[in-house]
DNA sequence: TCTTGACTTGGACTGTGTCCATCGTAGGAT
DNA sequence: ATCCTACGATGGACACAGTCCAAGTCAAGA
């Protein structure tokens, strides 16, 4: 993800200051924000920058396949710039920290055609939930 | 599923109209319906149910384990009547169709502890995606 | 039948996301 | 270096999903 705003400007992006500024965000380890945190990171930086520019922003990435939508609840949408290598996501249903892990296997071979009732099957995302370890047994936190 | 209402009563749940009412739709086999479709589905049997009222019933519901919630997008949550034998879903990203399929093997074999990053996993939800029988390849529909 | 606390109601409110008319500007053309 | 213009940004209204609350209603035990 390092070189995303050289990948898009060869896409033709134009770039503007606040495409920049989403782009570094981004390519932070800050991963699997929202994209009102992202927006609120971004007015860090260029305090005039819009909300309807950071979902524009967002969307034309996600479409692009630089950054994946994840949604594990109901709630806000989060961004995650690591497409580089597919991964599923685990989630602390206490405190709602997520974390990247990569199962072994592929999820697909485990849904063999005569499940699949008809359909292409594309993709598969799982998504684990539990305690974290500060979460975990024994905490009062 | 059925005998939802029974197993509600002996659960000591006060038995209203409006209860026996979204117990009677999710019986039936109209599965994956969002609060709003429960709720239009509820006002053609009982005209004055509230919104409030489907959204309370279908999260106790949740609580009690007698229905599940299903996040497949950033839209509203959908609730799955059939918690008697675990699956995961199957959507179609086209037309939205939801299905429940059935993988072999437990996905939680497939996270080792090793893979686990600490945390105590409980559970595994699969979002399978691609195009269901109508739309699939060479449709134009 | 009475009583009471659990349940329901409707409306206000919040959070998340989309839309759109208008304004601004990146970057090619000159 | 300057001009043009189409693409992008803005902010405010809007839509949708869900939550909260004070007041009224009613199921079910006494």
């Amino acid at each position: 993800m390092s070189d995303l705003l050289e990948r898009l400007r060869r896409r033709g992006w134009r770039m503007t200051a606040q495409r920049r500024v989403i782009a570094q965000i981004l390519d932070g380890d800050h991963v699997h924000l929202t994209a009102d945190e992202v927006h609120t990171r971004a007015a860090r930086l260029l305090p005039e920058i819009s909300r309807a520019t950071v979902y524009n922003t967002l969307g034309e990435l996600v479409v692009l396949g630089e950054v994946a939508e994840v949604t594990v609840d109901g709630r806000a949408k989060r961004y995650d710039p690591n497409t580089r290598r597919p991964h599923h996501h685990l989630v602390c249903t206490r405190c709602g920290t997520i974390r990247d892990v990569h199962p072994t296997g592929d999820p697909l071979t485990r849904l063999p055609a005569d499940r699949r009732l008809g359909f292409t099957v594309a993709t598969a995302d799982i998504v684990y939930r539990g305690l974290c370890p500060d979460c975990g047994v024994g905490s009062t936190a």
